[in-house]
RNA sequence: GGCCCUAUCGUCUAACGGUUAGGACAUGGGCUUUUCAAGCCCAGAAUCGGGGUUCGAUUCCCCGUAGGGUCACCA
């Protein structure tokens, strides 16, 4: 079968004006996927023909965030193929190439107004409540072009386009949506409009994903196909991505993160891609968590989704403690020490979060968090500080509920007086239990269990005493479990 | 405004004419329990409205309604 689809190849192309979100990744994450189910080509194009919305760096950080995600592309602006450059800026050779043959086929003229004159254009056409139209007022004659005016695309048949959209299925739009579009601006640099379609033909792309704004362009894309003689790849039109209120397409300008901002606040690349690869598509099955050659294998365009899909941050988190849960020991254990670097309170203490002490925390520490980033809040808040340094213990919160000192003293010197049987070397949390249960289902759990775990945490609300003495070690359960006693 | 697209629980979605309309997130309740967290169990919760077509519509058609998109020398 996949002998069959070696051919496919999808691109991702953002412009370089500043960083990716959300939408733009579910885009490049899409197109992907179904490169890499078929065995294709995933190229990264950078659109960057409009000079004056460029913004610098934009596109170091595009490699970036992709990378992050783990959407590694098989030509890119580092990686340039035999169809030349993936950056548009150095692809103007070829626009003028294909501009030039559509102006030997009169299909293709300059623009002799002003910007001033069209702009007066538009104003007349609104002011009459009709839409404008560029090709109502194309000149009688072309002159010849020197590249100094706008090169505008000459319609060659005014009329209705029919085509299918592998998502949408056949769609359908007329008259009002052809005009003389520009092709090459006053600039030199192509318009999107052509640039994008010389480049997938030359590049050999079979499917375009994008989101589905350029619907409504379709015609326009198809006259130009035409006149070019070029056949259109397979479009595959991504719902847009709402946001949570669902009043409006997600966008920078409504609080849409820059996607390297999920990666600070310790989200994990196959999380994103989990939860992005589910909004706008599902699986046909009930799986909901899948590791990113899970998806590629699920992946399919038959199954995207037609209608916009609201950003579920809370299914974000979701997805990211199921992917912490599935992390290898070592990978747990490197974030840990990332995020625990980041803490103010580890570097004025000087406290060192050594590989040994993370991993006897790291269980702990998963089980209460979504994202990383909180660990490096739990740290600043100082709630750990029980394993780090010795707490201060308030001596009439050890004793449990009606009880009285005297009992909360018994109970904690016997549970030295065990727990002293146990030696260096069989120290561990479960040996912990193993000891101290009998007598606390003897003596009454609540009797026994919560003075020994407020003396040894100080704190209303700590992991089970075990888990703690399993961490502090014999030496330092011990020690703390006698000052508590000494101070009832 | 013209043109285009979309419409199932609060949210992401399944059901490609016949199901008690399923799952997940979130919510509520319970269990477990020394506190917290986790875990387990249960519950509530939807086919936008109106017409057709059909023995039968979430599903097909039409009309509304609502939302979105688009009408640049931006992509």
């Amino acid at each position: 079968m996949d002998t069959n689809n070696r051919n496919i190849v999808t691109r991702f192309a953002p412009s370089p004006t500043g960083f990716m979100h959300i939408g733009g990744v579910r885009t490049a994450l899409f197109a992907y996927l179904w490169a890499r189910k078929n065995r294709g080509t995933f190229i990264l194009r950078i659109e960057d023909t409009d000079k004056e919305r460029e913004v610098a760096g934009s596109i170091e950080h595009i490699q970036e965030s992709l990378r992050w995600l783990g959407l590694e592309w098989d030509f890119g602006p580092d990686k340039p193929g035999t169809f030349g450059s993936c950056i548009q800026s150095e692809r103007l050779p070829t626009y003028l190439e294909f501009a030039h043959r559509l102006i030997e086929k009169g299909l293709a003229y300059p623009d002799p107004y002003s910007s001033e004159q069209v702009a007066e254009f538009r104003k007349q056409a609104e002011a009459e409540k009709r839409p404008f139209l560029f090709r109502n007022h194309r000149p009688e004659a072309f002159e010849k072009w020197d590249s100094t005016k706008p090169l505008r695309f000459k319609v060659p048949e005014i009329k209705r386009y029919r085509w299918h959209d592998a998502v949408r299925g056949d769609l359908e739009a007329g008259e009002e949506a052809l005009d003389d579009f520009i092709l090459i601006k006053s600039d030199g640099y192509p318009t999107y409009n052509f640039a994008h379609i010389i480049d997938d033909f030359s590049m050999g792309v079979t499917h375009i994903m994008r989101a589905d704004e350029f619907i409504s362009s379709t015609p326009r894309f198809l006259s130009l196909y035409e006149a070019l003689g070029i056949a259109p790849p397979v479009f595959v039109t991504l719902p847009p991505i709402l946001r949570d209120d669902r009043t409006k397409k997600l966008g920078k300008r409504d609080g849409a993160k820059d996607i390297l901002d999920y990666r600070a606040e310790g989200y994990l690349p196959e999380a994103m891609a989990n939860f992005l690869a589910l909004t706008g598509w599902n699986p046909g099955t009930e799986q909901e968590i899948f590791t990113m050659d899970d998806l590629i294998a699920a992946f399919d365009i038959a199954k995207i989704q037609k209608a916009g899909a609201a950003f579920n941050e809370e299914k974000l988190l979701w997805a990211n403690r199921e992917h912490i849960k599935n992390l290898s020991h070592e990978s747990l254990l490197r974030i840990l020490a990332e995020f625990g670097a980041k803490s103010s309170r580890v570097a004025e203490k000087k406290w060192d979060l050594s590989e040994e002490f993370l991993s006897k925390i790291a269980p702990i520490v998963v089980e209460r968090l979504s994202v990383f980033g909180e660990f490096t809040a739990m740290l600043d808040a100082g709630e750990f500080d029980y394993f780090l340094e010795e707490p201060t213990v308030d001596a009439s919160k050890i004793v449990w509920k009606e009880e009285g000192p005297e009992k909360a003293r018994d109970a904690l010197l016997r549970v030295s007086e065990i727990l002293e049987k146990i030696s260096e070397s069989n120290w561990n949390s479960e040996a912990v239990k193993e000891a101290i249960w009998p007598y606390a289902e003897e003596r009454g759990r609540g009797g026994v269990l919560w003075p020994m775990r407020y003396s040894l945490s100080g704190k209303d609300k700590s992991p089970d005493p075990f888990t703690i003495a399993g961490v502090l070690g014999r030496e330092e359960t011990l020690k703390r479990l006698k000052v508590a006693a000494e101070n009832l």
